[in-house]
DNA sequence: CGCCTTCTTGAAGGATCTCAAGAAGGGTGG
DNA sequence: CCACCCTTCTTGAGATCCTTCAAGAAGGCG
């Protein structure tokens, strides 16, 4: 089971390692981490809200929600994870899901038990930083969430989710135009925007007709990046994605 | 110096201990911590966006905004602070600041080095833990606030924020009333609610008119938790706030 | 007392929602 | 390969919530 983990498992070692700076041996502890795969449909609760957890859940491939709810049964994505995320790191040391996450597609996790994790991470001070690092990436991007729907007209709020996710997805916008599989219903995206499908779909058909993006079956086309970018008061930084390897950060000592 | 940040380290310690299980050794080593007691005035920035910070701020007295900005101009609150709370603990692994740390009325923190903090948590690894979990309830926070800005209308949005907010402040609402002080204008609740100054007024009068809760000068006054509770859709689980000691988690083993 | 911020209220306009119904698309079984 | 079904997309028309603009009242502070 280690060994078909493995590919996995060096996505995530790939995300902790882009931010964060770990020795070769800590590497192979991430690398050896044990996770049971396990697959969920579209609609279908990964971590259910309230839920106590034993485990943290890799995405290998797919797409995953956190949703939040009114008492009208309204949903709201308040994130949206992709391959090579772990949407609840963080109950690592907080073990009671304050929100549910719901796969958005059909979507493959591996369940890696708290207690490896928490082990590599008592062992090598190293991966705990790192861990507890990207639980602070995560809260930037629910920041920048907050300010999304608070303050930005509908254009500018899928814009703006469209920057995200296209930088997120690692795409390579520097021609201007870029290509990613996006498998979100048009529901999905309201959900996450907190506007009706209804008025995603309206504003989708503005930025076709601009020529900014365009979304077509299960897959975002980014015409004008530079536009979508301005149309999305879009500024990555809060991402902290493409750090060179100078920027990484360690603050513990090596073993 | 160490001599009269006890009490406000105090309040710092008793903070993580609600949610953490730290011995007397790490408990002495939290009050032990350096610290320099700094003043802002309303909308001064203790923390600007993209700064590198050195060292986190420990709230003293007073109340701090996390904000956003529009491209236009307009702001949004991502997060309000109060006495007691560490708004920026995450700066310790993250220091390059995400988004802006302002006073929202006059506030006194403590400028605690990242240095201290950093060696706090190599030597008692519970202590990384119980800054790490601060940070996840941090993130359940903004989550509930992409719910509220997202998909509430304006009662709600509101009546959710004084719900919060009076549950962290430990307002005794047991008796369906309760009163507590907020130096917030109308126009702070909008920025942190996405809606103008002139719709929060507009709203609050109907909070007023219908006996739930009223605003005068720097306090609120809740006549009717359940009223509001309900009018807010409040389900306060999120906050992690009065744990029964026994709920308390710690993972690292002693030393 | 006077100034400046904050609060309050009115009227009109705009962005988004609701309701509704038809079109298109993707998958499945015959 | 076609027919069918169900989800998703698309578009229209009217309603609603919230904003904008404006101006006066109230409140705190020197």
């Amino acid at each position: 089971m280690t060994l078909q983990n493995q590919p996995n498992l060096q996505r995530f070692l790939d995300r902790l390692t882009s931010r964060s700076v770990l020795s070769d041996e800590e590497q192979e502890a991430i690398l050896g981490l044990p996770g049971l795969a396990a697959q969920a449909e579209t609609h279908r609760d990964i971590v259910h809200l309230g839920e106590v957890v034993d485990h943290a859940c890799l995405l290998v491939e797919g797409l995953v929600g956190r949703f939040g709810q009114n008492t009208n049964g309204e949903r709201q994505i308040t994130a949206i994870y992709i391959s090579g995320d772990m949407p609840d790191l963080h109950s690592v040391v907080s073990p009671r899901a304050t929100s549910a996450l719901q796969a958005l597609a059909t979507t493959t996790i591996l369940r890696i038990p708290h207690g490896a994790l928490r082990s590599a991470a008592a062992r090598y001070p190293a991966i705990a930083e790192a861990f507890w690092r990207e639980c602070t990436v995560d809260a930037a991007i629910l920041s920048q969430w907050v300010v999304n729907v608070g303050c930005r007209d509908a254009k500018a709020r899928i814009s703006h989710l469209l920057c995200e996710l296209a930088v997120r997805y690692k795409a390579d916008v520097r021609s201007g135009e870029a290509t990613f599989l996006l498998p979100l219903t048009q529901e999905h995206l309201g959900d996450a925007t907190g506007l009706t499908s209804v008025h995603v779909n309206r504003t989708l058909k503005v930025l076709r007709e601009r020529g900014v993006a365009s979304l077509r079956g299960r897959s975002v086309h980014i015409h004008d990046w530079d536009a979508l970018v301005q149309m999305g008061e879009f500024d990555g930084t809060y991402l902290q994605a493409d750090m060179e390897p100078e920027e990484r950060i360690r603050i513990v000592q090596a073993v």
